[in-house]
RNA sequence: CGGGAUGUAGCCUAGUGGCUAAGGCGCCUGCUUUGGGAGCAGGAGACCGAAGGUUCGAGUCCUUCUAUCCCGACCA
């Protein structure tokens, strides 16, 4: 491509608004910009390392048997009344009517559809099993969409769903796409971990994330010192060493008055007791149904461990409202004992590593002293329900978990019968008895694989593309418009780059050196070929490496094999 | 949805209630220049987010609305 005649236009400055990396140089380097909040247009910079992306992605599935579909992005309410979502959904989920005043909405994910494609079509173990998959526009109306490409509204996904006969099958599907996964993400030259997910709404109960590593990710990853174990911080579990304290069951219950003492943090001071012998009880709303969960004062409640502890499908904190009816009492003085209601308790583990605790009285201005958590509570369920932290002990090793932040490009997760038992998409087995199909689903957030790239592959002067996904692979830079023999080099290096099947663009802009250089490095191209007068005299040209800013000078005739070589270096790093 | 901030030309910014809204980048014309975002001269481009209000006079003060961003809550 001729950079003369390219819709590309770059800036100095950054957008008032762009905060990040990825967001800041994408919209310098004239890759993206802005329509409205999460919303993008992606110019033609962009638009070829998308399909690069793509291009990585397909490749990847179709030798794998996946199948390449499309389906439509409105989605009709019915499919989603049928799996229990339309209700579930919540604002996310942009719905709206048509002029006959039907509801739809825009899909923010296809498991409705797709379950009801594969039902239409697929009736017997012998057409089992099948992955179908498609890469297309989704929309997701998020409360607050930031960091450019990182969290829009509207987004390119490539969504795959797998169909199996049953779990160890579906299984067997699960490891094939979690390695289609590692081998794109490592193809894309991306540094990233495979970490334990918590499976959120979109329910099952296996799943995998893929994070690439990036101070400016959005998601905290705990990972093994020593093995290979690392998971979302919202699933990691830790070995916790809890034992019963020796004066267990020796303290006395007693009500004690603690007038506007509500938060932890005044309890503490008002009673002179330090957080961890505080019981933080929170009442949720799990499906609709007040549950009270309990951790130290000093802990935090995870929320998606109670909701996979329950299997539940959404999980709430409460409204102020819901809690005086559960407790009896004003927000702030809720407890284990004497609720009014008679509603399910879960207790973390580690309260059983104390005693003589104190909670609140359901009682507006009291609190309990003296409460022995094993003695005094009667749980429906004990568990981890608080996060792991780094420092403490992998749960397979010897090691300690580290922290890391990291941007979740892609997820995979084993869904077993749920979509398929709710719109009745099953099969006929071996002996004529009918089975709900078993479903796995698998994501890969196509937009923001791209930023994630920008994100762990920048500098001061901007994007250092790695080779597989960069727009262009090399850019032949003449120095001197001016000079016909500058740019008539220059000119047959690009034909014989183009016709050693290198993706190369040629900036045969009239403007000056340094304009050149600096929107080069800018862009990002993995290789620049720099053509300068005083250099051509001495029959050598200079070739510039983006990654490690590595300038060295070949000879006029080598240069072709050079870029070549070297093309084929940094794509297999 | 709570808290905070900001809307001035395509982009970044300046602008005590007072003349025709200023500068840089970018854009157009000409000359000059060509190894790290050149220089000179000329030019185009703004109903100052919207609507009300206060005032002799509003980009500036007040009210409402709206948009965008940040923190939080939320999030396959």
């Amino acid at each position: 491509m001729r950079l003369s005649r390219y819709f590309l236009r770059t800036y100095k400055e950054a957008p008032r608004d762009a905060q990040t990396p990825s967001h800041i140089l994408m919209h310098r380097a004239g890759m993206i910009q802005k329509l409205t909040s999460g919303i993008y247009n992606y110019l033609p910079l962009a638009w070829k390392t998308i399909k690069k992306i793509e291009a990585i992605i397909r490749e990847e599935l179709d030798r794998r048997d996946c199948q390449e579909v499309l389906m439509p992005a409105v989605q009709p309410s019915d499919l989603w009344e049928e799996s229990g979502r339309w209700n579930y959904y919540g604002p996310e989920l942009l719905r709206f009517k048509d002029r006959k005043n039907a509801d739809y909405c825009l899909g923010p994910t296809h498991e409705e559809v797709i379950t009801d494609m594969v039902r239409r079509n697929i009736n017997s173990y012998k057409q089992l099993p099948v992955n179908l998959y498609q890469i297309q526009t989704k929309f997701r109306d998020e409360i607050r969409p930031r960091f450019g490409l990182m969290r829009g509204r509207e987004f390119i996904m490539k969504d795959a769903y797998s169909f199996d006969t049953d779990d160890e099958e579906s299984k067997k599907s699960y490891q094939k796409m979690y390695e289609a996964y590692t081998d794109i993400f490592t193809r894309c030259g991306l540094r990233f971990k495979a970490v334990d997910a918590a499976t959120g709404a979109i329910g099952g109960d296996m799943s995998h994330e893929f994070q690439v590593l990036a101070e400016t990710g959005e998601d905290e990853i705990l990972s093994c010192s020593k093995c290979k174990y690392a998971a979302n911080v919202e699933k990691a579990v830790t070995v916790r060493d809890i034992k019963k304290p020796a004066d267990a069951g020796k303290c006395e219950v007693s009500e004690v008055h603690t007038p506007g003492a509500k938060t932890i943090d005044e309890i503490t001071d008002f009673l002179k007791k330090s957080a961890d012998h505080m019981i933080k009880t929170l009442i949720y709303l799990i499906d609709d149904e007040p549950v009270a969960v309990l951790v130290r004062g000093d802990l935090e409640a995870n929320e998606a461990k109670v909701q996979s502890s329950l299997g539940a499908s959404a999980v709430f904190p409460a409204d102020e409202e819901t809690v005086k009816n559960v407790t009896g009492a004003e927000v702030g003085f809720a407890g284990p004992l004497n609720l009014k209601e008679d509603i399910k308790i879960l207790v973390d583990e580690q309260l059983y590593a104390y005693t003589d605790m104190v909670c609140g009285a359901n009682k507006t201005d009291y609190h309990l002293t003296g409460i022995d958590p094993e003695r005094d509570i009667k749980p429906f369920k004990v568990g981890d329900f608080t996060f792991a932290h780094p420092g403490e002990k992998c749960p397979h090793c010897e090691g300690t978990l580290e922290s890391y932040r990291g941007i979740e490009v892609g997820q995979v997760f084993f869904l077993g019968d749920k979509y398929s038992k709710a719109m009745n998409c099953n099969y006929l087995d071996r002996n004529g008895k009918e089975k709900p199909i078993v479903m796995g689903c698998y994501g890969i957030g196509v937009g923001r694989t791209m930023a994630a790239a920008v994100e762990q592959n920048h500098d001061e002067y901007g994007i250092k593309w790695p080779a597989a996904i960069a727009p262009f692979e090399a850019v032949v830079l003449p120095l001197q418009s001016n000079k016909e023999e500058v740019m008539d080099l220059a000119e047959k290096f690009y034909s014989e780059l183009q016709a050693a099947g290198i993706d190369t663009a040629i900036d045969d802009r009239k403007e000056r050196a340094g304009f050149k250089m600096n929107d080069a490095d800018l862009i990002g191209y993995p290789l620049q070929l720099i053509i300068g007068a005083k250099m051509i005299e001495q029959g050598l040209v200079e070739i510039k490496e983006r990654s490690t800013g590595e300038k060295r000078e070949v000879k006029i005739e080598d240069a072709v094999n050079e870029i070549t070589s070297n093309l084929a270096k940094l794509k297999n790093q």
